[in-house]
Parts: structure tokens; C-alpha cells; sequence
DNA sequence: ATGTCGTAACGTTTACGA
């Protein structure tokens, strides 16, 4: 079973792009982030014709998950617990039958958190740590999990092109990685680091500077896999070429092969 | 020259978020 992650910056611009990925990628599922459109305006047919599935946890303007899934998906719950107050669309989960194993699915968008210090890292900080609730939980089920998507956050230095420019970031700061690295040392795999070790290894090139001629790239989008899942992990890639394209999104897929 | 892009709105331009 291939599951992707990809952050497409728009559904309503990304149409094209992403229709022609999906065409020679063939993911089974994609879990997507930034569709920046609310469910009723998600153009869900081009999905369906395509044989997928399509469910949404979207918003006006920002933010906005949703999973694409070649086999039905069950459970599905939007939002992530733990503050009824938080607003944005930001996570989604469901379960996919495979062959040999039931996959809970876990889409995610996590905040951006600039300008740090201030109010926005405040609430990135928070919901890394409600992240990491949800996450212990899903532990307890002894079942695979696959939590995918834009984590907004570099791991380690050899993550980045140029370090150096994301020292002050929010994406980089000590307290984000550590926060990331509480989610992993509960017993998650990071899959690209399971296959692939070493710098060069990129997700994301901003719009701005020519940061993708420059391939001054960054990597901050990941999937965790919990112990039964990272069992049936086979292979995982980082779909670059296509940021080169016409009007591509800032981000690449990420994909995961599971023996599920 | 904040070397850009996507979305929304009191829209032909600005604001915001990233």
C-alpha cells in the first residue's frame, strides 16, 4: 500500500499539478494539507473519477486537510482532541483496509509557529503537545499508524541547505525539535530516516530567491510510523522532480510503501 | 527589489499567512 503526504498550497490552483502526479505516482492513499478551501468547495469529482475516495476537514482561505483513498476509509474523525477551542483544520484520521492490515491514517498540518517568540509559536508548542497526546494513545491500540504530513519542522541541521538561515525559525528553534523528538521517543519512526541517512533530502523550496534553482531546500514533511507499522515499512521517497514543474506547489510528496 | 504565491474582499489593490 503507497501512502503519501503532500502539501499542495491551494486545491483551487493545484488542480493540474496534483491531478498529473497522481496519474504516474498511483498512490493507494495521499493525505493532503493546505487545501485552503472549505468542504463544499473541494472539487472532490476529479478525485472520484480517479477512483479515489475523497474525505475533507477544510476552512475558508487556510489551512485545511484531507485523505484520498483508492479503498474506502472508515472512522473517519476530524480535528485533533484536546482544545475545543482551536479552530483551524488541521488533522484528520481514518482507517484503511489493506490486504493483510487495518492502517489508521493520521493527516496533519502543524502550525507554523512564526514569528517566534510570540503568540503563534505559543500555539504551535501547544499543539505539538496535544499531537503528542493523540499519539500515545494511538500507541495503546497496538494497531499500524501512520501519521503523515507538514510538521512545519526541521529536524536536525543536515535538514536543511543552509542551516544557519533557519537558527531564529520557528521551525528550527531547540524547543521545536525537542518537541518533535518527544513524539518520536515515544516509540515512532521517522520512515525517510529508515531508509535514507544524510544531508540533501527535501520536501520543501520556498517561492522566494530562487530557492529551488538554488536547491536551497528543507525538509519538514515526515511520516511517523508506530511500531507495527514501521514492521511493514518497504521502501519511502521524496517525489522532487516535480517541484521543477509549472505551477508547482513549495512542497513535494513524500511516500511511504507499506506491506499492509 | 521582502528576487513569491494563494486566497479573500468594502476587489482593478491590499492584507494576510506562509
Amino acid at each position: 500500500m503507497k501512502i503519501a503526504t503532500f502539501n499542495i498550497n491551494g486545491i483551487k490552483a493545484r488542480i493540474e499539478a496534483l491531478s498529473a502526479w497522481l496519474d504516474e505516482a498511483e498512490p493507494d492513499v495521499v493525505l493532503l494539507q493546505e487545501i485552503k478551501s472549505v468542504d463544499a468547495n473541494f472539487p472532490a469529482e476529479i478525485f472520484e473519477d480517479r477512483g479515489y475516495n475523497v474525505e475533507t476537514h477544510g476552512q475558508k482561505s487556510f489551512n485545511g486537510v484531507a485523505i484520498l483513498s483508492k479503498r474506502p476509509l472508515e472512522d473517519v474523525t476530524r480535528g485533533l482532541p484536546g482544545d475545543d477551542a482551536d479552530e483551524h483544520a488541521r488533522w484528520i484520521e481514518a482507517t484503511v483496509v489493506g490486504d493483510r492490515q487495518a492502517v489508521r491514517l493520521c493527516g496533519l498540518y502543524l502550525p507554523n509557529g512564526n514569528p517566534a517568540p510570540g503568540p503563534k509559536y505559543d500555539y504551535k508548542l501547544a499543539w505539538m503537545a496535544r499531537l503528542r497526546a493523540r499519539a500515545e494513545e494511538l500507541l495503546a491500540t497496538e494497531e499500524p499508524v501512520v501519521m503523515g504530513g507538514d510538521y512545519n519542522i526541521i529536524p536536525q541541521d543536515e535538514d536543511a541547505a543552509r542551516p544557519d538561515a533557519w537558527r531564529e525559525d520557528a521551525l528550527a528553534l531547540p524547543d521545536s525539535r525537542a518537541a518533535f523528538r518527544r513524539i518520536l521517543n515515544l516509540g515512532y519512526t521517522e520512515a525517510l530516516r529508515a531508509r535514507v541517512q544524510g544531508p540533501g533530502h527535501y520536501t520543501f523550496w520556498d517561492y522566494q530567491a530562487g530557492a529551488w534553482n538554488k536547491n536551497n531546500g528543507i525538509r519538514i514533511d515526515h511520516v511517523l510510523l508506530s511500531p507495527q507499522a514501521s514492521d511493514l515499512l518497504t521502501d519511502c521517497g521524496i517525489d522532487k522532480e516535480i517541484r521543477g514543474r509549472d505551477k508547482p506547489s513549495d512542497h513535494v510528496p513524500l511516500w511511504v510503501e507499506l506491506d499492509a
